[in-house]
RNA sequence: GCACCCUUAGCUCAGUUGGCUAGAGCGUACGCUUCACACGCGUAAGGCCAUAGGUUCGAACCCUAUAGGGUGCACCA
């Protein structure tokens, strides 16, 4: 027995090891396993692609989860014999990238606004190159089993084309266009959203009752009303049937008397306030599809950094949310304010990431037609073509797909993969111009620039699954497209595994994965969301230094099911750290006892007692591999420990300790065969948890022909 | 407003298609240095499975309602 098994197990010595021997067998590829005869080369595939990571960071405990279970499935599959590949691959993560940099040079005393954009990508480059470098270290920390051979960026070039040919076939089958539309702005970060990226926040503020001529007016935000010149009420509100819709009023606004036009639109909800309103169709969805129905005139109040443009006569030039009580105070003194209410309660769209108040503006972007898209996805969604653990997503999805709205896919930030398309600087108008051909405005002539938008980052990222496998022509995409299972976050169910199905759906015609895998959120001890400013983020680096990588894999994984979020404390991978020193413990003893004796594969003089013991391992086997199959891995873990710990250590260990001592030489011998029988087969169903200690136990093995036991054969039918 | 989820031991959670005495980890109490392991061993305490009805031979599990907690979506100025 190797001196090593008298200390405690020491992760820290084995892990790096141990991984650099998986990684100089070649085993994470599955051409390597076909070419050195550890998988057949006609195995039925299995493939799974690494979520890209996001390259601004480092590791946080909610990628520590997604390589674990990501990892078992991996390596359970390649165990089963089948061609397994697991594809790692990082993301540019536009927006949330830029994000980033933006707080590093902000205290750096910079803005990206001062920067040449060509300047600002070369250093958010730099500075992903950086990160990656670091993330790829801290996921091989994890154990990751994945093929870096096969390894893939968001901005390689091959990846880039396979986007743009994705939209050049979305404007030539009609399903893209660049419209004049009303986006969600973010005036701090001066870009516009999705609708995925808003925030709603519910406040408390007050709700002003305005006169406006005859009529009364609600309003939350005067500071927006100095253009409003249509007065807007329900044709069917009979409390206003004298007025004529196109009827003109003049009467004494803001800034001095105006021209008021009366619009009649069913939009408007009776009930509400006074049931009258003034429409601001620059800067609110709902006043700007009124307008777009009655051909209304639409003008800008509001500039992109929130501040008011010289409509606003006397307070042009200043910001937005500085002015609300001065103008308040001036229609007070013209006495426009009919009263006050102090408590209305209303939701406020913000900025996901800063929480500004989104600002609407009309502005020129494009837009992909989703209808078309989702109505397809959502008909193989119900044919159980992608199926969803847990379960309840798949409502949430159909629910979610039933209502999509068109998708703006333009950002107006430097770091993403540049819009291949030229605008007219006269009409606006946008092409499409994968070859930069394009030189004059095929509908009014004018001259065209080069769009400066980029996409937004999870126009790529959905297109993830065939473009990482090399769509459409490359050996992989034939071979392991559709994949098989897609294991994210819940969170961006909508963000991107929909998006995935849709695009995949539409380029390939396939849906791109068979299985959609949700885990919950990583929550701290405590159960509280990890945040910076908390201070109770948990680095997965300090847990596999002070643990070592399985324990904290054990962690993360046993009683943690899908879709809900999880706990982790330092208690929890501690009684982990301690399983995996007990199984130490475990294989030392059978190395002592077993000294010189070489197991032996179809050994059958068992003893009747030993027989069964056998059987009952077999049968806890088959339940395990049942608890894969079906994605429980938190049961499958969990009864693993419990069996090695408190059957095979407990009872069956400690019984032997009398055969061993004082049996006939058979019962001996069948002891002996059965101890190491179960100790094999537990190190291969535990490999997939715990790949270290297991694969360092392995290698202590007396076995004849043994192979690494990452490439060793799954114990259970 | 609509949808979805949750409520089980002091804490964090399992409990698969309804079926033995409802489980685990941590924690707690008491006792053990027993020749694999004190990162250990043994023993124990601790639950009206949110509440109220219903279905059933049988319910933590299925149905209905209620209460509390959470999430997502949509919004009216």
């Amino acid at each position: 027995m190797d001196g090593k098994f008298l200390k405690p197990y020491d992760p820290a010595s084995t892990e790096d090891k141990i991984y650099s021997l998986w990684e100089k067998s070649g085993f994470f590829d599955p051409d390597q396993c076909v070419k050195v005869g550890v998988t057949a080369p006609d195995a039925e595939t299995f493939c799974m692609l690494m979520p890209p990571t996001n390259a601004n960071g480092s590791l946080h405990a909610g990628h520590g989860l997604v390589m674990t279970i990501e990892d078992i499935i991996t390596r359970y599959q390649r165990m089963r014999g089948k061609r397994t590949l697991w594809l790692p691959g990082l993301d540019h993560a536009g927006f949330e990238t830029q994000v980033v940099y933006e707080k590093k040079l902000e205290k750096e005393g910079r803005t990206r606004f001062e920067i040449p954009p060509a300047d600002l990508y070369k250093e958010i480059l730099d500075f992903t190159l950086t990160n990656s470098a670091n993330i790829k270290s801290q996921v091989r920390k994890m154990g990751a089993s994945c093929d870096w051979s096969r390894e893939k960026f968001t901005l390689d070039p091959a990846i880039v084309r396979t986007v743009y040919n994705t939209f050049a076939k979305l404007s030539a089958d009609g399903l893209l266009y660049r419209g004049k539309r009303i986006v969600s702005w973010c005036p701090k970060h001066q870009t516009s959203f999705s609708d995925l990226e808003i925030k709603d926040e519910e406040r408390t503020e007050k709700f002003y009752y305005l006169k406006y001529g005859p009529f009364t007016i609600g309003t939350s935000r005067p500071e927006t009303k100095f253009g409003d010149k249509y007065v807007v009420m329900h044709p069917a509100d009979k409390r206003y049937a004298q007025y004529k819709d196109g009827q003109k009023i003049d009467l004494e606004w803001i800034n001095g008397p105006i021209t008021a036009t009366v619009i009649k639109d069913e939009a408007i909800d009776m009930e509400f306030g006074t049931g009258v309103m003034t429409i601001t169709p620059w800067h609110d969805p709902v006043d700007f599809d009124i307008a777009e129905r009655h051909g209304l005139d639409k003008e800008q109040i509001i500039d992109e950094k929130g501040k008011l443009l010289p409509i606003a006569g006397e307070f042009a030039g200043q910001h937005i949310s500085k002015v609300r009580a001065l103008i308040v105070e001036k229609l007070r003194v013209k006495g426009l304010v009919e009263k006050i209410d102090e408590n209305y309660k209303h939701v406020v769209r913000t900025c996901y990431k800063c929480g500004t108040t989104i600002e609407p503006q009309v502005k020129s972007q494009w837009f992909v037609k989703m209808k078309p898209l989702a109505e397809k996805a959502l008909e193989k969604i119900k044919n159980k073509e992608v199926v969803y653990i847990p379960e309840h997503y798949e409502k949430i999805t159909e629910h979610w797909l039933g209502n999509i709205m068109d998708w703006n896919i333009s950002r107006q930030i430097v770091w993403g993969i540049p819009i291949p398309a030229k605008i007219c600087e006269k009409c606006g108008e946008g092409y499409v111009d994968l070859d930069n051909k394009i030189t004059k405005c095929a509908k009014c002539g004018g001259e065209v620039r080069k769009d400066n938008d980029t996409f937004d980052t999870w126009f790529s990222s959905s297109q993830w699954p065939f473009a990482s496998l090399g769509f459409p022509d490359s050996p992989d995409f034939k071979n392991y497209y559709s994949t098989d299972v897609m294991e994210t976050a819940g969170e961006i169910i909508f963000f991107w595994v929909s998006r995935m199905i849709m695009l995949g759906l539409y380029v390939t015609g396939e849906v791109p994965f068979a299985t959609v895998y949700l885990h919950g959120l990583v929550l701290d001890g405590k159960g509280q969301k990890m945040s910076k400013s908390k201070g109770n983020v948990i680095n997965p680096l300090d847990l596999t230094a002070k643990f070592g990588t399985d324990a904290f894999r054990m962690g993360l994984v046993v009683g943690n099911t899908p879709g809900t979020s999880l706990a982790l404390s330092e208690d929890k991978i501690t009684a982990y750290k301690k399983f995996v020193n007990k199984l130490w413990n475990i294989s030392r003893f059978v190395f002592t006892e077993t000294e010189n004796t070489a197991f032996v594969e179809d050994f059958d003089s068992w003893t009747a007692d030993d027989r069964k013991l056998e059987e009952e391992l077999s049968r806890l086997l088959t339940d395990v591999t049942t608890d894969m199959e079906n994605f429980r891995f938190y049961m499958a873990g969990e009864k693993l420990y419990h069996y090695a710990w408190h059957r095979f250590a407990d009872v069956i260990l400690e019984e032997s300790k009398k055969t061993l001592k004082e049996g006939t030489e058979d019962e001996k011998n069948s002891k002996k065969q059965l101890l190491l029988l179960i100790l094999a087969k537990l190190l291969k169903a535990l490999h997939p948890f715990i790949p270290f200690v297991t694969e360092e136990i392995w290698s202590c093995m007396l076995i004849p022909g043994k192979r690494l036991l990452i490439v060793e054969k799954w114990p259970g039918k």
